[in-house]
DNA sequence: ATCGAAGGATTGTTGAACAATCGCTGGTTT
DNA sequence: AAACCAGCGATTGTTCAACAATCCTTCGAT
């Protein structure tokens, strides 16, 4: 019988079996520049994105573009109205209440469980990343490190569902922080809160770390909330 | 605010203009297509799709196969294998295990925050449901209820986003479900938790109600794992 | 000024074409 | 006989060109 090895293409790194040069297809690719566009922010929420143009300017053919604009469509990136075009999505105050619902719900749960030795050093290793980046005043790297933080603790329940729905949501995240960046101390005040979350892990103490995270996710989603008052999303969902 | 421009020349032209009939696209409905035939069971797992083959099929192009294609992939019901075609998924027990982690994160989640009145009535309909097709000796409406039960949890979280990934994660167990639903009875087993969790729910007892759902899922978990076990799966080759 | 009708632009979908790649068949070699 | 290698056929990946459908805008009529 022919047992297929867990050969996903979403994350798609994992070529062990054949020395084979994994090149991703065109509309993969086109797929990553694009959202290596939405996440620098040269691509603004609401902002249009015309096939033929995407199409003569990267060089490809314009299905090809589509079968991106489906990916991205997919990972909520960029919304379709029908007939009329695909546009970077824009987030509304919902959209931010529903994104961190999510959030509330994995990393919490994966929290809960706990993980490894391993696990946790991970989750170190990302706190002590957000402390040098502070100390070096790099905002960039700040968001970094607080993204790779919290994806350190839903990797501690070691589901590829769960990673990629958090790789999802995070991108979303990102796709609505360029507004609230603007605040190079954005991240610095989660500092504590990280260190807080990390020293309760290390001791073993899940349900305490759990609650410090909740508290945390529900005074960030306060945050943003504010930041995002000055503008609305004019997206109908 | 709804400028109303209509109904009075154009005998044969639909007034489209606040009211809008979705009107799926053909890839959407493609994939509609195809999402029922697995649901159903006519596409076993492991099944190969060959793009010619259901383009003509349905009458349509191969363009807009592939992406219905996409968007069964971006769902995991499908998985592309580069230069070779696309299959239908065949979920391992390491699958199962990654299904039922995201499901405890979800509607645990979902249950400790409760619900409106209304939702908890809807969760309550879905328990009388599965009562009635038990009753009916109806397996395939039990399975049906069952998922209303759990998909009545997430809703509760009033999360677009959760109850998407929720939708998409019952579609993946619908698509294993038709090796275990031999077992007339399997629903059946679930009714009493299902039961259980709902008064709970109803008390407001919302730890013990999520208590009652992890040992619940967990228990489903180690059943479908023991029935993936006798078979090794569908070969593609 | 408001309303309705052409015009232009973009999307949705099709069909055909071609290169790249995979699996298989069949012959050759040891 | 078993293993290896080349060639062949089939399918996918991608492009191109075309057309219908739909939307937004502009212009003209009332």
């Amino acid at each position: 019988m022919a047992t297929d090895r867990t050969d996903r293409t979403a994350p798609g790194r994992l070529s062990a079996s054949r020395l084979r040069v994994v090149v991703p297809s065109v509309a993969e690719r086109v797929a990553d520049e694009l959202r290596l566009q939405l996440a620098e922010g040269a691509l603004v929420p609401g902002a249009r994105l015309t096939e033929s143009t995407i199409a003569e300017d990267l060089g490809v053919s314009r299905n090809t573009v589509r079968e991106a604009f489906a990916e991205l469509a997919s990972e909520r990136l960029v919304v379709r109205h029908p007939n009329r075009g695909v546009f970077v999505a824009s987030l509304g105050a919902e959209d931010i209440h529903d994104v961190y619902t999510v959030r509330r719900a994995i990393e919490v749960s994966a929290l809960r469980a706990g993980g490894s030795p391993e696990d946790v050093a991970a989750v170190r290793a990302a706190v002590e990343e957000g402390k040098r980046a502070a100390a070096a005043g790099d905002d960039e790297a700040g968001g970094t490190a607080n993204q790779h933080f919290h994806g350190a603790i839903v990797a501690m329940a070691k589901s590829q569902r769960l990673n990629t729905i958090m790789a999802q949501v995070l991108a979303e995240m990102r796709l609505f922080f360029h507004k609230a960046t603007a605040d190079a101390l954005f991240y610095q005040r989660y500092l504590p809160d990280n260190e807080a979350i990390c020293e309760a892990l290390e001791a073993g103490q899940l349900d305490r770390a759990a609650d410090l995270l909740l508290a945390y996710l529900d005074r960030s989603e306060d945050n943003l909330t504010e930041v995002h008052g000055d503008d609305g999303g004019a997206d109908a969902g």
